[in-house]
RNA sequence: GGCCAGGUAGCUCAGUCGGUAGAGCAGGGGACUGAAAAUCCCCGUGUCGGCGGUUCGAUUCCGUCCCUGGCCA
């Protein structure tokens, strides 16, 4: 685990050459197919001499989500461990590690017709009126929920309309489906906030060095895709996707896209705390590797 | 050199009819159950350009100097 632009995908790479390992990607923005570069997505050599997982699963059409992730990540990692290998699971979506470790509700999924339906009524008669109505049905929810945080209103009534029953009531914690492994967890992460901020800068100018602008203009071009869709809200493609309909200029496309990824970065690590018993590793140590395969082989002993 | 407009938070600016000032952005912290690279919440003391003057009190009024931009020469 680790936040964006700490080196996570090398680590995990040396790791399986050195480990019986398959990757496993814990990446909501790498499982869609031809967003390569901004996503930092492992080359295509790298994929095919490294087993990885979960890389290139959707179209950018599709959406994909926390219990998608989860059902493949445990059908994936019966796989590798029924083939005596290690499930090496490496990724920056906190959300997607949590889900699967501690299991989701038995909640109805997403209604692509409800939710837009949702969207237009907060639209037009505000969020606050919704977060009323939400009130109404599921107090508890609406007391955890915050009247400014559409996202969440929308589920929360969705998930009502669906079952017709409170989502507050439906949450229980858990699926109750055990997670039958003992995660070793490490955090990688560069020692200075301010290193990370230098990290992010430099390698998203190296993306639209590498072509990043074509990346996003071959999906722009497509005709198909919204700037709502989850893939098109990933950090890059969104402030790119506006440049393209001339919202902005390039210097601001820039210079928002790299603000977007640090603020990224912040919300990865205050995940990163959370999981109080990670180890964490300085992604800048000259012996990295070395030290991390000694822990993994001292906590596997 | 002259005239004009500015110099207030890291940045862009508002404001104080004289009682030492506040927004947005950035930044920091937090939340997070089928969109999560998403969506939200909380956090604002800074010689108010410098130095003098008037005043009980000046960031605010006056003088002067410095800096920036524009126009004129």
């Amino acid at each position: 685990m680790g936040p964006t632009a700490s080196g996570k995908s090398d680590l995990a790479l040396a790791l399986a050459q050195h480990l019986p390992c398959e990757i496993i990607s814990v990446d909501s923005a790498m499982v869609y197919r031809s967003m390569d570069i901004g996503t930092a997505k492992p080359e295509r050599a790298v994929l095919e001499s490294v087993p990885h997982h979960l890389i290139d699963i959707r179209d950018p059409s599709e959406p994909y989500s926390a219990a998608q992730f989860r059902a493949d990540a445990l059908r994936v990692m019966a796989g590798i461990t029924r083939a005596g290998r290690i499930p090496l699971l490496a990724g920056g979506t906190g959300l997607y590690f949590r889900a699967l470790e501690r299991g989701l509700s038995a909640l109805p999924g997403a209604d692509p017709e409800l939710r837009a339906r949702l969207s237009a009524e907060g639209e037009a008669q505000g969020w606050a009126a919704l977060h009323a109505r939400l009130a109404e049905v599921d107090p508890a929810a609406a007391a955890r929920i915050h009247p400014n945080d559409p996202q969440r209103i929308q589920r929360a009534l969705e998930v009502y309309e669906l079952s017709g029953v409170p989502m507050s009531t439906l949450q229980t914690g858990g699926d109750g489906e055990s997670f039958p492994y003992t995660p070793l967890k490490l955090v990688l992460s560069p020692p200075e906030r301010e290193l990370l901020h230098v990290r992010i800068a430099g390698r998203f100018r190296r993306m639209l060095e590498q072509g990043l602008v074509d990346e996003v203009r071959a999906l722009y071009e497509r005709g198909d895709l919204a700037p709502a869709l989850p893939s098109l809200r990933a950090v890059g493609y969104r402030q790119i996707w506006g440049f393209l309909a001339g919202e902005i200029d390039c210097d601001e496309m820039e210079r928002r896209a790299i603000i977007a990824t640090r603020q990224l970065a912040k919300r990865q690590l205050t995940w990163l705390r959370a999981e109080l018993d990670a180890r964490w590793f300085d992604s800048e140590a000259a012996d990295l590797l070395a030290t991390v395969l000694k822990y993994c082989n001292a906590a596997t002993t």
